[in-house]
DNA sequence: GCAACCG
DNA sequence: CAGCCGGTTGC
């Protein structure tokens, strides 16, 4: 069990000791619990209990709860708090804007028992009637909810991932070496959202069924000619297709998708895909190079296939850094030391930018200008130590309500380079956004822009912004923009990563890690950039040590000569 | 801690 | 009735 799952049964737990009105201290308990066991810079399920409750704001009574958690998979506190709460009650939980307090409140005046009953009473305006709700909060959740629905049954790829790799490697190991199996569909194309995650295979249906019934965590519901729709017990959808040897590859690349794509691969043949013993092959039939999965979404692969001038798509080989990562000297798991480290040693990159929160972010622990100087101090040593690793001097600074950066100019002039980002202050409309941003990235010191639109797949829309405009200014300051590589994030959206390098703008792959393991996203964000297009050249931190030194020197002496 | 919202 | 305070929520 990871410390994450442990974190969130703590937190779910503290919710609802709220939500039914338990002792508040109780529950202020259980929420700091959550909160400490997820900053927990090891592995819970490694410690004994005893070892446990020596943690500061752990005692003995959480460390048993833990111990119990580990152990039996469940609390019974908790259960007995969920057997009490209707499961619509439970979902309003997910929902933005709700906390327990409000819940409380929609539950026992309103008798609302579900999503479906409180969307309605935010259509006839009932849910003003309620103490602690007015307007603006009732269309904030009705939007909410609306969201919620819109996104119903997908998951994040990397959940996909983490359920069907090993569905793959049950049902790879129990069909014969001959017989062909592979994932195709958006799973294929390495979409950021999967709704269902398809599989083909020349096996045959019986077989492929059987298969399905003898695993423990899948389900077979309903079966066509030749195909079986299964759902896994996360509630992730799985569709199996069984094919033959002679359509495979035929089949491969129609399941694929997409539909554009198929559709236009389709009129260079007039009319049908042809079988043939590879993909390859196919393409090669409609005289054009393979076209990787990633790029098959019918924009304009085809044309440029035929013209040979597809990318030259960036692996996650061809990563040498890490820009735009956390530390303990703010909001972080593993200790700057750690996290070098690990970069160094595990991973093999050439050096590490640390990025973590300015001082406005104080809910994050953000560093005000003193602590930034004692952390330059520590990158010094460090970087003596660890040679020749090196650790950027970094910073990811807040963007404040009127665009401006969050320390002085002295201080910011001090960075190697600064990832200007939004967290505040989220509702805006597209142009206060726009402006915003283009603030911040007509600021000299702005080197790479975070996260930019702020959104979190499957939880919340970013605020709106005019793409152009901001890609336009970035390629007019010379700033980077970041492909925040949390698979939660992966933004700036891929869709929009062509226009950006058509322009000249570098991309990042940054994967805002917050703990060591944190740093594998890296994987999840060179696949999105896969998908727009990204090539090493226009992935600054696909550039070598040597290369992105002289880089942020480069950049530097730039804007203090405009000083 | 701070901003938005509500009463 | 403007404006402040305390509570809730999210960052």
């Amino acid at each position: 069990m990871e410390n994450k799952t442990i974190a969130r049964k703590f937190k779910l737990l503290a919710q609802l000791m709220e939500l039914h009105g338990e002792n508040p201290f109780k529950t202020k308990a259980m929420a700091n619990a959550s909160f400490k066991l997820d900053k927990l810079p090891f592995h819970i399920v490694d410690k004994s209990e005893k070892e446990l409750s020596n943690e500061q704001g752990i005692g003995k009574s959480t460390a048993a709860k833990v111990w119990e958690l580990i152990q039996t998979g469940c609390m019974e506190d908790l259960e007995k708090l969920i057997s009490k709460t209707p499961e619509g009650v439970l979902e309003m939980l997910t929902i933005k804007g709700l906390g327990p307090k409000k819940i409380h409140s929609i539950w026992h005046t309103l008798n609302i028992e579900t999503l479906g009953e409180l969307y309605y009473a935010c259509n006839e305006n009932r849910l003003v009637e309620a103490k602690g709700f007015g307007l603006k909060t009732q269309e904030e959740i009705k939007k909410a909810i609306e969201f919620n629905m819109a996104n119903q049954g997908f998951v994040h790829y990397a959940q996909a991932e983490k359920i069907c790799l090993p569905i793959y490697q049950y049902l790879r190991s129990a069909l014969p070496q001959d017989e062909q199996l592979a994932f195709t569909g958006d799973f294929r194309r390495k979409t950021e959202i999967v709704n269902t995650v398809t599989l083909l295979s020349t096996a045959t249906k019986e077989i492929l069924l059987s298969l399905v019934e003898a695993h423990e965590e899948l389900i077979a519901f309903n079966q066509y000619e030749n195909s079986i729709q299964a759902v896994h017990i996360s509630g992730l959808a799985i569709y199996l297709i069984s094919s033959t040897a002679d359509t495979f590859f035929h089949d491969l690349v129609y399941t694929t998708g997409n539909e554009a794509h198929v559709q236009g691969l389709e009129r260079l043949f007039n009319g049908t895909i042809p079988y043939a013993e590879s993909e390859e092959a196919i393409y090669q039939s409609a005289g054009l190079p393979y076209i990787e999965p990633e790029l098959r979404e019918g924009i304009d692969e085809l044309e440029r296939a035929q013209t040979n001038t597809l990318p030259q798509l960036l692996t996650y080989d061809d990563i040498k850094g890490s820009l735009h990562n956390h530390s303990t000297w703010s909001d972080g798991v593993h200790r700057l030391e750690e996290m070098a480290v690990f970069c160094k040693d595990t991973l093999h990159l050439s050096y590490l930018g640390i990025c973590d929160h300015s001082g406005t972010a104080v809910y994050a622990k953000g560093l005000k200008s003193d602590r930034v100087l004692q952390q330059w101090q520590e990158i010094d040593l460090l970087n003596q130590k660890l040679a020749p690793f090196k650790i950027f001097k970094g910073i990811e600074s807040d963007i404040l309500g009127d665009g401006s950066l969050d320390y002085s100019e002295d201080i910011l002039q001090g960075f190697d380079f600064v990832v200007a980002s939004i967290h505040s202050n989220l509702k805006m409309d597209e142009e206060k956004a726009t402006a915003r941003l283009i603030k911040a990235i007509e600021n000299p010191y702005t080197t790479i822009l975070g996260h930019p639109t702020g959104r979190l797949l499957l939880s919340r829309s970013g605020y709106p912004i005019h793409f152009e405009k901001i890609i336009d200014a970035c390629a007019a300051n010379q700033v980077a923009i970041e492909i925040n590589a949390n698979p939660l994030r992966l933004d700036l959206d891929w869709r929009w990563h062509r226009y950006a390098m058509d322009k000249g703008v570098l991309l990042s792959v940054n994967p805002d890690a917050h703990r060591v393991e944190g740093f594998r996203d890296m994987y999840y964000g060179t696949l999105v950039a896969r998908k727009g297009g990204v090539t090493p050249d226009q992935c600054l931190n696909c550039f070598d040590l040597e290369k992105i030194t002289h880089y942020f020197e480069t950049r530097k002496k730039a804007h203090s000569a405009i000083v």
